[in-house]
RNA sequence: GUGGCUGUAGCUCAAUGGCAGAGCACCUGACUGUGGAUCAGGUGGUUGUGGGUUCGACCCCCAUCAGCCACCCCA
C-alpha cells in the first residue's frame, strides 16, 4: 500500500460521528438564532487581502492568515473572520436593507496559528450580529441569545457563564484616575487584560512600566476588584434589567476585567467561559459604533459575537451535553440470499423506502451471518430476509435485532409493523 | 514566532543498547437460512521520516515531520 498523504496541519477529518456532531451544532445554532428572528447569510470563503488590510492590523494578515497568489497574481486570503465581509455586504446595500438587521452565519474560517487545545487552523464559527441598533437592550439581546444557546444544549449556570463589561464605563473610570491620554488608555486596557495571566508582582511592575503612578495603580486595582462597578453606569443598569426580563441573568456576571483585544469594540464587551476556567474563551463579542467605518457609508452601530466550534465542542463534551452517538443510518437492512434473489431483495428495499423507512439494500452476495453482523455493527434494528421460501410466498422475514424476535409477512405489512415498532 | 512532552500492529500501550510483545479489534472455524456471547486457530510491523554513534539502536545523538500542551496572539 502506498503511503497515506497526511492531512494539512491543524485540520480535522470529520468522520460520520464527528460530522453528526457538527450538523447537530449547526442545527442547534439555527434554531436558537431563528427563535430570535435572525436571518442566515454567508460571505465568500475567499477574499482579497485588501479587505483585511484595510481594517485589521498588519499582523493579522501577515502572520495569521492563509494568503496565496492566484493565477492572475492577486493575493487571496482564506477568510480569518467574517466581520469585514459582513461590513462590505451591509455597506453595498446600506440604502436597501431594513434596519435593525438581525443576521447570523455558521461556516469555516482559517488562521495560520500553532494548533493547541481549543484551537485549530481550520474551524467553524457562529457569527451573529444585530446591526443598526444602539441601545443597552440590543446588547442584552445578543447576550440573551448566547444564554439561550447554553440552555438549549443543557449547559448549566454553574458550568458556564457570560462575563460582561462596558468600555465606556471603564473609560470614565480611567478618566477619574486622570488617565486621559488615548495611547495611555490603550496601554492600560492591555494591562487590565493581562492581569490574570501574570503574577501580581510582575503585573505591578508592568503597571509602573506603562507609566501609572502609585495612586493610579491602587485606584485601578480598586476598580478591577469592584464587582458593583456596573452600578456607576446607567446603560449597564438598563442592560442587566433587560437581561432579567429576558430570563438570561442567571448565566451573566459583571466583571470589570473583561476588555477584549479587539479595538473596534466601543461599548459593551462580553465573553463566555467554562466557570472552571478550563481552556480558552467559548465566545466573545461586544458593541461597536460603526461596522462600515473602513468601507465608507453612514455610521452603523451594532452588537455581535462569534463562537468557534472547537472550544464549545470541548465544553459540551466535558459536561456531557453532546447528542448521543451510534445513531443508525437506516431502519432496515434487506439481505441478499443468493444471486437469483438479488433483484427480489432490491424490490423489497424499494418498497420499504417508499413507505418512508430508511433502508439499506445489501448489494453484494455474501453469507447471511455476515449481513446480520453488518446490521448489528451499523445499529440497524431490523433485518428483512428475502429467501427462496419468502420469495415464493411474496413475503419477507423480518428480524428485530434488539428484541431477537422475528416474523414473516408481506413487505407492506412488515413495513407497517416496523414503523409502529419504531414509533 | 518561542519552549516542553510524545510518536512502536487498525486502536490503547509494553519491551536494561542484545530474537518487537500484550489486550482489544479484525479474519477463519465450531454454526451450509440468522448478529451479539463463548471456545479454538490465524492475519497483522521499514518502531513517523532522514542521517549519525555502535560489533549491534524502538532505546543514545542530530535534523525533520506530525500530535498534544504552555507561551505569543486571539479578528
Amino acid at each position: 500500500m502506498e503511503k497515506i498523504i497526511p492531512s494539512v496541519k491543524g485540520t480535522r477529518d470529520f468522520y460520520p460521528e464527528e460530522m453528526a456532531i457538527r450538523s447537530w451544532l449547526y442545527q442547534t445554532l439555527r434554531e436558537v438564532s431563528e427563535s430570535f428572528g435572525y436571518q442566515e447569510y454567508d460571505g465568500p470563503f475567499l477574499e482579497k487581502i485588501d479587505l483585511y488590510a484595510a481594517k485589521s492590523g498588519e499582523e493579522l494578515v501577515k502572520e495569521q492568515a492563509f494568503v496565496f497568489p492566484d493565477r492572475g497574481g492577486d493575493l487571496i486570503t482564506l477568510r480569518p473572520e467574517l466581520t469585514p465581509s459582513l461590513a462590505r455586504m451591509v455597506a453595498q446595500r446600506q440604502r436597501q436593507l431594513t434596519f435593525p438587521l438581525r443576521w447570523w452565519s455558521f461556516g469555516p474560517f482559517w488562521r495560520y496559528e500553532r494548533p493547541q487545545k481549543g484551537r485549530t487552523r481550520e474551524f467553524f464559527q457562529w457569527n451573529i450580529d444585530l446591526i443598526g441598533a444602539n441601545s443597552p437592550e440590543s446588547d442584552a439581546e445578543l447576550v440573551a441569545i448566547c444564554v439561550a444557546f447554553f440552555k438549549k444544549t443543557g449547559l448549566k449556570p454553574d458550568q458556564v457563564g457570560v462575563f460582561v463589561n462596558d468600555r465606556r464605563l471603564m473609560d470614565a473610570e480611567l478618566e477619574n484616575l486622570r488617565i486621559t491620554n488615548p495611547e495611555m488608555k490603550k496601554q492600560v486596557f492591555r494591562l487590565i487584560d493581562r492581569r490574570d495571566k501574570m503574577r501580581p508582582e510582575d503585573w505591578a511592575a508592568y503597571a509602573i512600566e506603562v507609566g501609572l503612578s502609585v495612586d493610579q495603580f491602587e485606584g485601578l486595582k480598586a476598580i478591577l476588584d469592584n464587582k458593583e462597578l456596573w452600578k456607576n453606569s446607567p446603560d449597564m443598569q438598563r442592560f442587566f434589567e433587560a437581561l432579567r426580563a429576558m430570563g438570561a441573568d442567571e448565566y451573566v456576571h459583571y466583571n470589570p476585567q473583561v476588555i477584549r483585544g479587539l479595538e473596534y469594540y466601543t461599548g459593551t464587551v462580553f465573553e463566555a467561559y467554562d466557570l472552571a476556567r478550563d481552556g480558552r474563551a467559548i465566545l466573545g463579542g461586544g458593541h461597536y459604533d460603526n461596522l462600515v467605518a473602513d468601507v465608507g457609508g453612514e455610521p452603523l452601530p451594532g452588537v455581535g459575537f462569534a463562537m468557534g466550534d472547537v472550544m464549545i465542542g470541548l465544553v459540551l463534551q466535558k459536561y456531557g451535553c453532546l447528542p448521543p452517538l451510534g445513531i443508525s443510518p437506516a431502519d432496515v437492512l434487506v439481505t441478499v440470499f443468493d444471486e437469483t434473489l438479488l433483484i427480489e431483495s432490491q424490490k423489497a428495499a424499494r418498497q420499504f423506502r417508499e413507505m418512508g423507512l430508511k433502508t439499506i439494500g445489501y448489494t453484494e452476495v455474501v453469507r447471511l451471518p455476515r449481513q446480520l453482523k453488518f446490521a448489528d455493527r451499523m445499529n440497524i434494528r431490523f433485518v428483512a430476509i428475502v429467501g427462496p421460501d419468502e420469495a415464493a410466498a411474496g413475503q419477507v422475514t423480518v428480524k428485530d435485532l434488539v428484541r431477537g424476535e422475528q416474523f414473516t409477512t408481506t413487505v407492506l405489512d412488515a413495513g407497517e409493523l416496523i414503523k409502529k415498532m419504531l414509533a
